[in-house]
RNA sequence: GCGCCCGUAGCUCAGCGGAUUAGAGCGCCUGUCUUCGGAACAGGAGGUCGUAGGUUCGAAUCCUUCCGGGCGUACCA
């Protein structure tokens, strides 16, 4: 709140000439709308009571027409009660735009064309949509960008299992497939190359294959047998994803195959030998121990460029496409302290890009009742399976087959735990439609609209005196701005998630006692109740779940 | 071993330096209701915030110890 940080500056400037950037926080209903410590702290400062000088800043803001009451409470804290007017002004207020203009490249996603999208591809996919979308509410230009592995080892499995079950190097054993079963297929045959790879028999033909997908990337060759069930499969693994975020709501902007990152990655790191990285044992490595870090391999003993490489490409190759302020990556935990490495290194051949640089973890998702990993693909749970698990737990506990609610439950479930520690996923839950979940917050929209739409032709205003239920719901509707910087600057959706379900459950006990339409108040009331609808259907947009116009 | 992350009600989780009773959902118990869509609302039982110290006017929140769990630790991604 702007205006009641200016005051309160300019009240300690007047009162004791000093400068501060005061601190407000959200208080308890019953204690006021906002609260500051100033006193606090200004008290060791200036060697008074910390509640003398409440008194005094209290006294002088007191006159502000912004407030209708000011009360210095506890120790020292500084409680102000908004005019009825200020809370209803604050309703239909924007986010700060702390990001406009500002370019931010978003990285999420990242699955590897040839294997199977999993639970974890499903998080990072819904955690990374909302996050892009916090940084569009608070005016950044955001491009979303989605990095996989179309060359390297795991496609030398699967491309070596190919092979076997193919009999040969011959593409046209493809045309058998069902374009259906495509994924499932390349997933069972990675699945097969890692076996194998790792029954070490096969290792030596699996790293030559290794090297000549590499070079059949690098040559661009669409002509030999190899290349034409790789550029083929690769294909189908595209087209894979693309109808899986499509079936989500996620697009990109950009997929940046690890082909791509490859050459420019090799570049830069042989570039830098005996600056950043040195050789050891055949590879190049940056010595990460200097740094309190892991020494880790970029260039491998082959000559072959492994993930670090790639990433360090990635991020060269974004910065030319985008020149952003910023540029963000999110990933699971897994490989936090790898992350760490490759922007140590990238930090000693560009500081800049490594400072602009941000990468959050999420944990791994486990699996709660009535999800199973499937052992044919490698103790993995799909992503697929996830959705499909949510919508036979909608249908079996709810009589109805709607993919949106369904979709919405799982995104929900999703984001409101904060990002970090592991979560439970548990399908039959995120369905229900009780308590803090997806269906609810859908279902509080639909019913809103129902009422918006039965009172259409009627008059709204935003004006008058609040009765204490009307103030309470709109003190709730006007903090979600407020919610939203912060959820934008902590890359938490978790806390827009929480203010949803807060604000519904205000809403929901606010209808609960008064009517509507019909009420002597009713013109104040359809003004809160478009608002609150408002704020409800943009937080939804903002976390990517879908909003129902019946359920 | 070392490094990173995480331990809050039976379960799943908010709260991440601020106040008297540490919150919510599920589950359990009890109510409201011929509803502007009840997929709702009101109430109850249930927690010495893993442990032991420390910093602070003030600690679930910051620092340290220990315990427990997850992840990472040179040619995978």
């Amino acid at each position: 709140m702007d205006e009641l940080q200016d005051a309160l500056k300019q009240a300690v400037k007047d009162l004791f000439n000093e400068d501060v950037e005061p601190k407000l926080t959200r208080s308890e209903e019953q204690f006021g709308d906002y609260t500051t410590n100033l006193a606090m702290q200004l008290g060791a400062k200036l060697g008074k009571q910390p509640r003398e000088i409440a008194e005094a800043i209290a006294g002088k803001i007191r006159a502000s027409e912004i407030l209708a009451k000011t009360e210095v409470a506890g120790p020292g804290f500084i409680n102000v009660f908004l005019s009825d007017k200020s809370l209803l002004d604050a309703m239909g207020k924007k986010p700060r735009q702390s990001n406009s203009g500002k370019s931010v490249v978003v990285e999420y996603s990242d699955p590897n064309p040839f294997k199977v999208l999993h639970v974890g591809h499903l998080y990072t996919s819904v955690v990374g949509d909302a996050i892009a979308s916090l940084y569009e509410a608070t005016g950044a230009e955001v491009a979303r960008v989605n990095f996989g592995g179309d060359v390297g080892l795991h496609v030398a499995k699967t491309m070596w299992a190919i092979i076997q079950k193919l009999g040969g190097e011959a593409p046209s054993g493809l045309q058998s497939i069902d374009p259906g079963e495509r994924a499932g297929w390349l997933a069972e045959r990675y699945v097969e190359g890692n076996s194998a790879y790792e029954a070490e028999g096969s290792k030596a033909a699996i790293h030559e294959l290794n090297k000549r997908i590499y070079q059949i990337v690098e040559q661009n060759d669409r002509e030999s047998g190899l290349a034409q069930i790789y550029w083929a499969t690769r294909q189908w693994s595209y087209d894979y994803f693309d109808a899986f975020y499509d079936r989500i709501g996620s697009r990109f902007d950009r997929y940046y195959p690890e082909s791509e990152t490859a050459e420019p990655g090799l570049k830069i790191v042989r570039q830098n030998i005996g600056k950043v990285f040195e050789e050891s044992q055949g590879a190049v490595v940056f010595k990460g121990e200097v740094h309190n870090m892991h020494t880790r391999v970029f260039i491998n003993s082959e000559g072959l460029p492994t993930y670090e490489t790639k990433d360090v490409g990635l991020i060269f190759k974004k910065w030319q496409d985008y020149r952003f302020n910023r540029s963000v990556v999110i990933t699971g935990n897994d490989i936090y302290e790898y992350m760490q490495v490759v922007l140590k290194a990238v930090e000693q051949i560009q500081p800049e890009l490594a400072q602009k640089t941000v990468h959050i973890t999420h944990g791994m998702v486990k699996a709660g009742g009535g999800l199973k990993m499937s052992s044919r693909l490698g103790n993995i749970i799909r992503a697929e399976d996830v959705l499909d698990a949510a919508s036979q737990a909608n249908k079996k506990a709810n009589q109805q087959d709607n993919p949106q609610v369904a979709l919405g439950a799982v995104k929900y479930a999703f984001l409101k735990n904060r990002l970090g520690s592991d979560m439970v996923f548990n399908p039959a839950e995120s369905v229900s439609l009780q308590g803090n979940s997806g269906p609810y917050l859908q279902y509080a929209l639909v019913r809103a609209g129902s009422i918006l739409q039965k009172a259409s032709n009627k008059q709204a205003v935003l004006d008058g005196k609040l009765e204490a239920d009307e103030r309470s719901l709109a003190r709730k509707i006007g903090e979600f701005s407020e919610v939203v910087e912060v959820a934008a600057q902590e890359h938490l959706p978790s806390h827009i998630c929480t203010y949803l379900y807060e604000l519904a459950q205000n809403f929901n006990r606010f209808y609960e006692k008064n009517r509507i339409i019909g009420d002597a108040r009713e013109p104040l009331r359809l003004g809160l109740a478009n608002a609150y609808s408002e704020v409800l259907r943009e937080g939804l947009r903002q976390l990517g779940i879908p909003a129902p116009e019946k359920m």
